[in-house]
DNA sequence: ACCTGAACACCGTTCAAGT
DNA sequence: ACCTGAACACCGTTCAAGT
């Protein structure tokens, strides 16, 4: 019954990767609250303790998804677009990120820290941007930003209300058009 | 040692005023994560399951207190005043509130139910005081509330980091401004 | 280098028992 | 009506021990 103490004789294989699939899976598959590192560890058939070898701890596999997800953001920018179209896109980008991982954002708020990396990155080429289409771009970039995160996290709540996640992705964009509009008349 | 089992001779006196009060204080004093239900049991001097008498469950304790401090947001409203100065108030002690409670603003949102009560009032009110200055209520509604939120999670995440918070108040009226500006030109 | 069990200090909540 | 201790099923994390 009981298995030996020490390393399996066939490495069982659980490396950092794995773990950042599983907890990504086990985060979004439930109310936000199913990721902890000893459901993690159970699905991966492995101890809590072997996670430990390959995450610092609970904290920093957060920082660890969170620069995975939303490090996409910033990737597939496309050469030579006019200012207004690289905001747009960088935003519609990240909103869609949110709305694919509600959780995630839901958790990274709770957890500033695992933010900061990424989302500087985000913001400071945002301003950049902004600054070619406006004179008060770093209100601007507020305004941008914060309502994104607003409506990130009404996506986040209307999970479990399916069906309604498009509708909002789709009043994001609206909304966005307007604002960006009203921007640089 | 050990004290009898069953009621103490004087009434010890937790009720649900006292617990929502400490409860408050548990959640807002440290980093959102202080508010548990044996920490709450042990700051009033009494055992957890004492609580269950006068709340039904951990959920339902953060719904009581978003009911509380979202509940005055709608309340000390003045009579006679223009739709946009009305809007301007509400989003204005919206997030005052929300900057005075950012704790309980972040659990609100992983406990989506908690919300739904009085969110519905302001948001109803809201969108009745747009239609007298905007074709598009509805939109304007889902933004300027997006906004409040998405900034004032960042007041949350600015905890820590003292000193800070004043200075983002003043910047959510600011942009607050021009969105109200640009709304009804 | 990597995985293990045991342990420690926590959770929310149910239940039967006391006054 | 209200408070109790014991119990159950959970947490994150440290540590010493195994291979």
């Amino acid at each position: 019954m009981s298995r030996p103490r020490g390393r399996p004789a066939q490495g069982a294989g659980v490396n950092r990767e794995s773990i950042l699939a599983a907890a990504l899976e086990l985060l979004e598959e439930g109310d936000g609250k199913g990721l902890s590192m000893r459901a993690l560890a159970a699905r991966l058939g492995v101890t809590p303790m072997s996670l430990y070898h390959h995450v610092q701890d609970h904290a920093s596999l957060l920082r660890a998804l969170s620069d995975r997800i939303y490090g996409e953001v910033m990737d597939g920018q496309e050469e030579g677009v006019a200012p207004l179209e690289v905001i747009r896109g960088l935003l519609c980008r990240y909103h869609d990120a949110v709305g694919r991982h509600p959780q995630l954002t839901l958790a990274i708020f709770s957890e500033p820290a695992a933010f900061a990396g990424v989302s500087r990155q985000i913001t400071d080429h945002l301003t950049a941007q902004l600054a070619a289409i406006t004179s008060e771009p770093v209100l601007w970039r507020d305004i941008l930003v914060d309502h994104a995160h607003g409506s990130g996290l009404a996506l986040a709540s209307a999970r479990g209300r399916p069906g309604e996640a498009p509708m909002l992705s789709e009043r994001y964009r609206q909304a966005l058009d307007r604002l960006l509009a009203r921007l640089a008349p």
